[in-house]
DNA sequence: ATGATAATGACAATCCTTTGCAAGTGATTT
DNA sequence: AAATCACTTGCAAAGGATTGTCATTATCAT
């Protein structure tokens, strides 16, 4: 569908779905393309945004990050620290990568395998279950809060 | 370590870590030894319990939930609906199940799998990542619920 | 430019969960 | 059996993330 994830793109994206295309919607988007590589908390990008806006407020950017969650521009990730936390997602993964959390310093880092589709296909049979979406994590140190554990 | 998890076994376990063995807590885990396959929420298990022990507070269930995960006798579990959901922790698992929840009815079963023992090994090495504990669900339509998606 | 309509920001309200506190209770020692 | 002492309880209040309300403002097709 999309090829690639331009900020233009996305703008074009959100004005077919009958979305405005509005200040702090920019703002918030561009946050997410100067930070492809992190999965920002509300709050955490509600800080970033204040700098380029700081009229802007926190639940428009909660509507905001739902909205471009829905249009899968972003991914919403809960890595169990009780708040929601939203990546740019860069390509078209139809099964996306999934997460090593760092109990330690609650770095999150990433991984990618296809080891699960072939673990679907067992369920959907064993099961008669329809899988839509997967959800793997893995919790432990990272390379700098390993030693002592 | 524990062979059977019965009721007095468990009792001595609370003794053994200095926890008092109170009648709320003893009614509290009777209620997940009668449900031994239910995912229950602190606020189903209130209402569970409320039957045998009407003075029961609330806080309490929480503060007991914690205590029998902390000592390994229920495991915590997020299913993204808002709230923790605990079951009792049957086996001596030390990798525990993963779960199959259904987007329609929120009906949550069960699914043994000992792939990501494997993926755990690639991930030691690629990521120097020690794993502590992993966390697999899908997310789907179950049988019931499958007509029409 | 104008108007229909959607979006904003400030604030209150909600939901699940945790905490403070005074009173109560269990286990242990006298 | 009574005293002791730390642990527990129930209640109410607080906490934190998220959502709802609503008057005001901005977008965009016309
Ligand atoms: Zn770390
Ligand atoms: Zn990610
Ligand atoms: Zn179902
Ligand atoms: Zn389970």
């Amino acid at each position: 569908m999309e090829e690639v994830k331009t900020f233009e793109s996305i703008c074009n994206l959100l004005r077919n779905r009958s979305y405005k295309l509005t200040p702090q919607r920019q703002t918030i988007l561009q946050t997410f393309l100067e930070h492809v590589d992190r999965h920002l908390s509300a709050e955490e990008v509600y800080m970033l945004v204040k700098h380029q806006n700081p009229e802007i407020g926190l639940a428009t950017v909660y509507r905001t990050l739902d909205i471009l969650a829905e249009i899968g521009i972003l991914l919403k990730n809960d890595f169990g620290d009780g708040r929601s936390r939203y990546e740019f997602s860069r390509k078209d993964e139809q099964h996306h990568h999934h997460h090593l959390i760092c109990l330690g310093c609650g770095n999150v880092s990433e991984f990618d395998d296809d080891l699960l589709e072939s673990l679907e296909a067992v369920i959907i049979k064993r099961n008669q279950f329809k899988i839509m979406d997967h959800d793997l994590k893995f919790y432990g140190y990272c390379s700098q809060c390993g030693e002592g554990h």
